[in-house]
DNA sequence: GAGTCAAATATTATCGATAATCGTTCAAAG
DNA sequence: CTTTGAACGATTATCGATAATATTTGACTC
């Protein structure tokens, strides 16, 4: 699980059953699940390796999850106070995580914000679909930002949370929605602008 | 695959591989598959039985769809005329099928439609979201509506085209949004009303 | 020297059997 | 009559070995 193993990495059955001190059939189990995950991809009779996730696919998870996003937002608008505190707890997590430069411990409740929004929406049905975009985009190495940047993405997700605060659904989606478009990778290849 | 299998049966893996004059493992293998499609589940150490959609988690998945194809028509805006022209021919079609009253003709040129919609998007990701809802959608017996239905239906679809032929995204957006949401289906306990 | 076919190798897919696990039944004690 | 607990039955999970398949290597022909 915390091995690292770099992305292309071929995982050939057998050879991790004997690392593992098990044998073939619950390995091939457990490949088939990170395989619904999207974590590894199998060509048949080929093996299995550790998904490559192009910069073009993750542009085009951040232009769906903001698409979910503000819908979840939408729907969280009518939820209660609960969601809301959370929400407000999460963002103060951040702001200290940013302060003292833990980008780690900062990924986390940026992390926990996200989804409490999704789950707040109450669709079990997005939430699934969220989750199943978060483990894709995981697997990426996209933390390692600077403290300067960590405290005005803390900041950015104030927006989204005065929208729910007020209980207004339009403003809260499409306030998600820039939240995550504006986090979104440049492109590398063509024109790198300083976006975020 | 053409069996019919009521939603809740169980799927015994022995069982099912003597019927299948094979073995245990590839009968293992298929649920697996099937279950990363979300038609069977499967609850650890009890087996696998054909998943069954309740009301709720159906009309989850329309409020959801209809976000998705809402974006992906505007994405296809912006697409050439190619598209253009097969939506045209898949509205001809389900106007076709409507008037002879051939739901099931219906239901593919339909289908068709709306993949062509979210295929014309380019973005690959959201394809395989909108595949993942559809197979969902599919376990549910949701044809049988009357001709005279089907005729409204068919021409129900020219909004998204309209606006789509102008390049308008923003209005595809919402023509494509409002389209889903007018069939989600209704609550089947509270109020049923004629919705469609 | 280049191309093609066959053997060798590496790896997945499948098999038959066994072990582990869960729900259920039945009997005995309170 | 109820409740507890152990044995049973059914089913999944795992094992070790074998078969099937794809890729690579190497020799042989032209």
């Amino acid at each position: 699980m915390t091995g690292a193993l770099k992305p292309g990495d071929r995982l050939v059955e057998l050879k991790i059953a004997g690392e593992m001190a098990t044998s073939q059939a619950p390995v091939r189990e457990a490949l088939r699940e990170l395989e619904a995950m999207g974590v590894v991809e199998t060509l048949r009779n080929k093996g299995a390796r550790v998904r490559v996730i192009s910069d073009e696919e993750l542009r085009q998870i951040y232009d769906v999850r903001a698409q979910l996003e503000g819908y979840a937002s939408e729907l969280a608008s009518a939820s209660g106070p609960a969601l809301l505190s959370r929400l407000e707890d999460c963002v103060g997590k951040m702001r200290k995580a940013a302060r003292k430069g833990d980008s780690m411990a900062f990924a986390d409740h940026n992390m926990a914000f996200h989804r409490a929004i999704v789950e707040g929406s109450g669709n079990t049905v997005l939430l699934g679909m969220w989750e199943t975009l978060n483990v894709k985009m995981r697997t990426m190495v996209n933390v390692a930002r600077s403290s300067r940047n960590l405290v005005d993405l803390a900041e950015s997700h104030m927006p989204i949370v005065d929208a729910i605060a007020a209980g207004d659904g339009a403003r809260a989606h499409e306030a998600a929605k820039q939240h995550v478009l504006d986090n979104k990778p440049v492109m590398t290849a063509e024109g790198p602008d300083a976006g975020q």
